[in-house]
DNA sequence: CTGAAAGCGCTAACAC
DNA sequence: GTGTTAGCGCTTTCAG
């Protein structure tokens, strides 16, 4: 080598062990400075089949809930050391994700997060291919896969504050928008606010009810249903905030007063919330701690399997709080 | 080897090679599906010296605005065949970049896409290291660099859509709510208004506009600020969207109607200004397709580079739309 | 058409 | 403390 030592001393400099004079080492560190010598991490990760990284696979990055998600997933592994090799989804329902899958074990990633949420029957790979996965992976926003560890957000709870929260306003006629049923988090916002209404003892029919699909437009036109449907409507528990969005700007139209004749809680509570008008009352749901904590259990379990210790699948819940704004004070 | 062939023949039959014979890469086929064999991405880009991926770095993902760009990246990326490392600076100021980009280069990315904003002077490191980077890079959202590639939308002439557009309207005392100075493209929309009301002849005071930093709340500070400096105010042209809201709401609660009072321009085009109230004129820009642009030239450069072509630095330029709502109309 | 040898850049294991 | 040897999993080159 240049500086009169073997690759090995180098890579002892390099890796900061103990066992080289100092002298050789502040050599050593002159000379990879003036080369600008860089270590190869592909041949280090080749060598020490490890190669600090993970998979993560999402979808629908032009939302902003699976942006805040990744944004706590990249926080979470700057400060593990671990980079990230990235891969969106086409699509939500995208069900053929083998190609993806090897893609990302060719390149040797320590771990996988699929941050992608249940839809339909997109999860389905789990139960046929999820043994075949040699590395720890874990799941955020969805249902728990035996034998695999998940992060979700407690949709039930938080669903169930917003309902309460009507109810104690007064409020007992209490319509739904729903987000579409086949998300996994539709359904589960859905189901509490059917069993919250059950608990006051009065269950809801089938016309209170209707479906979106997230979108704004999506929610207008559910609510056009729903105010025909559900005469008298006192309340409306809408799946998202970009739904509940519409349904306020509707309203307006049709000279609704918000909150005096109709009180509206949304979910998500996204940052523009605050500033519709009325603000917005919602749910708020921490999606940059859902991804800061994937990575974090994630990087746990990577460790274990490096010493070949048995990883216990483990299911993470956050819980969800509701934000009083003015769309649903009592009148 | 299993197959009773050496790895060489492997080597050629996963490379689709024409020299080998049918029955050979049959059998071959056969027994690598049958270990559920993995060929190693990692080995393969050491000895080829390519490794088929892109750093990405961006900024803010908890922003719509970053992740849609880089939603385009990812799309862009699957296209070529381009897997994605991605790091995310904990700021959009952060300046210490460094580490950052030795860790890409030490995975051996064939390309980096710059994806951070312009802003203050956390594009520095460009003049000093730009030089010492040995592989394509290109800018996004940033001025040019001397030497260096860039996609960015045009900042400019959006603006002076909007402006012009509120100026045919009639209006003719229009203020200004511009984002945070320090980033470039608050800059060159601010320099578009004012260039376009001197084109009317109607060069604006300094008491025409104020300064936000792109938050709901910073843009309703904002409005106040100018109500008072700039009486008789019958139009702003908002820096971006989110500001654009808080000033339609802070208008309700001060009883000015919109638009016949007040007409209201904002920048973006976020998928919630349709539902606003009233529905938000806006400028439109497909930050999608800076993404997918910028990948697309990068991946262009990195072949080019491999046959150690010269590289002609690159500056691509998107079109902004004006998309007309409510709450600009004519009165 | 197929195989053998060499080596990408690194580190583990063992000398000295 | 430091050097030597071997090898991670692949592809390139050159023989057969």
């Amino acid at each position: 080598m240049v500086a009169g030592v073997s690759t090995q001393t180098v890579s002892r400099v390099i890796n900061d062990r103990p066992d080289v004079s100092p002298e050789t080492r502040e050599r050593i560190l002159r000379v990879i400075d003036q080369l600008s010598y860089r270590p190869s991490a592909l041949a280090r990760s080749l060598i020490q089949r490890r190669s600090y990284s993970l998979g993560v696979v999402t979808a629908g990055l032009k939302y902003i809930g699976p942006s805040r998600t990744l944004n706590g997933i990249t926080g979470g592994a700057a400060e593990l050391g671990y980079a990230l090799i990235l891969e969106e989804l086409p699509h939500f329902e995208t069900e053929d994700v083998k190609p993806l899958l090897q893609n990302l074990l060719a390149r040797h990633v320590d771990g996988i997060v699929w941050a992608v949420p249940q839809i339909g029957d997109n999860h389905r790979w789990v139960r046929e291919s999820l043994r075949e996965i040699p590395i720890p992976i874990i799941f955020i926003s969805s249902q728990a896969h035996p034998g695999a560890s998940s992060v979700a957000v407690d949709n039930r709870a938080g669903a169930a504050l917003a309902v309460r929260h009507l109810l104690e306003g007064g409020r007992r006629r209490i319509g739904h928008i729903s987000g579409p049923l086949d998300w996994w988090e539709a359904r589960e916002r859905k189901l509490a606010w059917n069993e919250t209404l059950e608990g006051a003892g009065a269950p809801a029919g089938e016309n209170q009810w209707a479906e979106g699909n997230w979108s704004s437009s999506s929610g207008e036109a559910a609510f056009e249903q729903l105010l025909r449907s559900y005469p008298g409507m006192d309340a409306v528990f809408v799946g998202n905030d970009q739904m509940a969005l519409s349904v306020l700007s509707a309203a307006h139209r049709k000279g609704m007063r918000i909150p005096q004749d109709l009180a509206v809680v949304g979910f998500d509570n996204i940052v523009e919330s605050a500033y519709f008008w009325p603000s917005l009352t919602t749910v708020h749901q921490d999606q940059h701690e859902l991804g800061c904590r994937a990575v974090q259990e994630l990087a746990a379990q990577i460790e274990l399997a490096q010493s070949d210790q048995k990883i216990e699948p483990k299911t993470i819940m956050l819980t969800a709080e509701l934000i009083v704004r003015d769309s649903s004070i009592t009148r």
